[in-house]
RNA sequence: CGGGGUGUAGCGCAGCUUGGUAGCGCGCCUGCUUUGGGAGCAGGAUGUCGCAGGUUCAAAUCCUGUCACCCCGACCA
């Protein structure tokens, strides 16, 4: 929004809301609403109105920029993509109902992208074609389609989006991992001069493959992922970290049968036994992913972690009332003693070392103290299968994990082979043979983070945007339209700062103080000068800092140098 | 897809139970006054009551269907 002169608010398309929109849940969405940035066009549909498009640009901008000092070619790939590249590579079927389809008049499919990499594998597989040529590296930012079960939270999950994705083509595994590091550390550059708080998150280490990946989380309590992490830089989604848990041993003398009528959750069990809900081992029944009945035990104070489980099972699903009912478990009093015969029993790795559980008796109304391991009954199975809870301990240093939720805002990923394979992208080697690409991709969320910096920088009052991506970096407030001194220097101040590259805007509405000031801090202009009567006759202007709220008088014929200076000062904190 | 809820002026809502020709606040337009934290007075404009059927002399209101949107869940960036 840079202009040689500064952009006048009253000729901008910018109605702000008085009144919060009734169906915003969170402060992205809500504030974006209200200061005008965005408006809903349909469910997880939004149009971006100047400001916001001003911020979504200046997003974008840093993105481009931190890509291409890695080396990444900027580029640009259509969105409406031919049915048979998603054929090829398997995904027109795999990939669901979240795959926007359509047919042109001809009755041809066509997918609106959620992602580019057939796109990018057909592009690349008939022109590169020499080991000599690798590694290359592609990105465009492209809006992206995917028909979310359940668009919400504004920006946050769309069904429209827009998105920077990255793929890179190598020859060896080495250069592979060489342009994966590089892109963490620039997506790392990307949060910080987004103003974001963030951590790199382990976020599927357990896979098949060899496949590696990191998740770039925004800390903010609107995410809807929840990880744990530690001071010692180890962090990881709770799904599949891989934290070591602390069951505590309940013992007793022996196996003791307990009458415990009506104690049918790990709560009560607990309350019942006056002991902590740790010292207790959940029981959780269901089907593998080879169709077969399992039973699997979890320390009490856990929650099934559902990608662990799936990883370890080859697929889980747990049973439903009825099916529980048909299988003869009884409901909350299932444990390991006493099982029918054609159950698979797994149990989780922490509790390998409890020698006596606390479990069902699998008969109404009886639990087990002091069930030992080993001699009272025996597990086949020990896996991973607990989500990880705050509180359990850092599989890197031992210390207790501590909590957050966090926003998604990019994700790193070495691919391997999986695209080039199904899609037959060769190219031919020193050695004269034809192998595939190595390939990785990397996805950045420009909508998705830009929502983002409106969770981590927002007040009561509004937005309070981080100077890298502002709107505009000062604005400029009379206080009074038509009053002879504080309007030609208003004019003076705003003018001199943009010949001097800074982006500023200038309210010249004819509209009261208190609407100016209320406008100025939704928005979240990071410093506004204000300018009225009583301050000029004291020779005086105010500079206000929006994030800090700090706000100070400074002579009307310093004030341009000194916001210049501010600003320029300002400004090397996010690059 | 399952459960819950909402569609009435640009926005937020009342009216629906008990059918009788649609209202409030904000916003918008005109004029005057006001002008350092969402002004006051006066005047004014704005509706296919989501859509389609049905019942009725008469439907925003009752019935049926349908669409859209929101919340919770499974699922996913």
């Amino acid at each position: 929004m840079l202009t040689s002169n500064p952009l006048r608010l009253s000729k901008l398309y910018a109605p702000t809301l008085k009144e919060d929109p009734v169906d915003a849940e969170i402060a992205s969405h809500r504030l974006l609403i209200r200061a005008a940035m965005i408006r809903k066009v349909a469910a997880g549909v939004y149009s971006f109105l100047p400001l916001g498009l001003a911020v979504l640009h200046k997003v974008e901008q840093i993105v481009r920029e931190e890509m291409n000092a890695i080396g990444s070619q900027e580029m640009l790939m259509s969105i409406i993509q031919p049915a048979e590249l998603w054929h090829e590579s398997g995904r027109w079927d795999v990939y669901g109902p979240e795959l926007m389809r359509l047919e042109d008049r001809h009755g041809h499919g066509f997918a609106l992208s959620p992602t580019q990499e057939e796109l990018i594998t057909s592009l690349v597989r008939n022109e590169l074609r020499s080991y000599k040529e690798l590694p290359v590296s592609l990105y465009h930012t492209q809006w992206k389609y995917r028909d979310e079960i359940r668009p919400r939270f504004g920006l946050l999950r769309g069904r429209e989006f827009l998105m920077k994705d990255a793929y890179s083509f190598h020859s060896t595994q080495q250069s592979l991992q060489e342009h994966y590091d590089q892109m963490a550390t620039a997506y790392g550059r990307i949060c910080d001069r987004l103003g974001l708080e963030y951590r790199p998150v382990e976020a599927d280490s357990g896979q098949i493959g060899g496949k590696v990946t990191t998740e770039f989380m925004a800390l903010a309590d609107a995410g809807e992922a929840e990880l744990v992490y530690c001071d010692c830089g180890f962090a990881a989604n709770t799904e599949v970290a891989e934290a070591r848990l602390q069951p505590l041993q309940h013992t007793v003398d022996g196996l003791q049968k307990l009458h415990t009528p009506g104690v049918a959750t790990i709560a009560d069990l607990a309350d019942f036994l006056g002991i902590p809900q740790a010292a207790t081992v959940k029981a959780l029944s269901g089907t593998d992913g080879q169709g077969r009945h399992t039973v699997l035990f979890i320390p009490g104070d856990h929650e099934l972690g559902t990608i662990k489980a799936n990883n370890a099972l080859g697929g889980f699903t747990l049973l439903g009332e009825e099916e529980l009912l048909a299988s003869g478990l009884v409901k909350g009093f299932m444990g390991p003693i006493g099982l029918p015969q054609n159950v698979r029993v797994v149990a989780d790795k922490a509790l390998k070392g409890i020698p006596q559980w606390v479990v069902g008796a699998n008969e109404l109304d009886y639990h087990f103290v002091g069930a030992a391991l080993d001699k009272d009954f025996s597990i086949e199975t020990w896996a991973d299968l607990s989500a990880a809870v705050p509180g359990d301990l850092c599989p890197a240093c031992g210390l207790p994990l501590k909590g957050a939720r966090g926003i998604e805002v990019g994700q790193v990923f070495q691919l391997g082979t999986k695209y080039s394979v199904s899609m037959g992208a060769n190219y031919m080697d020193e050695d004269g043979s034809e192998k595939p690409f190595l390939m990785g991709c990397y996805g950045w969320g420009v909508t998705r983070s830009l929502a983002a910096v409106v969770e981590q920088h927002n007040d009561e009052h509004g937005i309070a945007w981080p100077l890298s991506v502002a709107p505009a970096e000062v604005a400029v407030i009379p206080l009074t339209v038509g009053d002879s001194e504080v309007e030609p220097a208003a004019m003076r101040i705003a003018a001199a700062r943009a010949e001097a590259g800074i982006e500023v805007v200038l309210d010249d509405r004819n509209e009261r103080a208190g609407v100016k000031f209320n406008d100025a801090d939704l928005i979240g202009w990071p410093y506004q000068v204000v300018i009225g009567k009583r301050g000029l006759e004291a020779g005086e202007v105010e500079f206000k800092s929006r994030a800090s709220g700090e706000k100070q008088a400074i002579p009307l014929d310093t004030a341009i140098d000194q916001v210049l200076r501010t600003v320029r000062e300002q400004r090397t904190r996010y690059r």
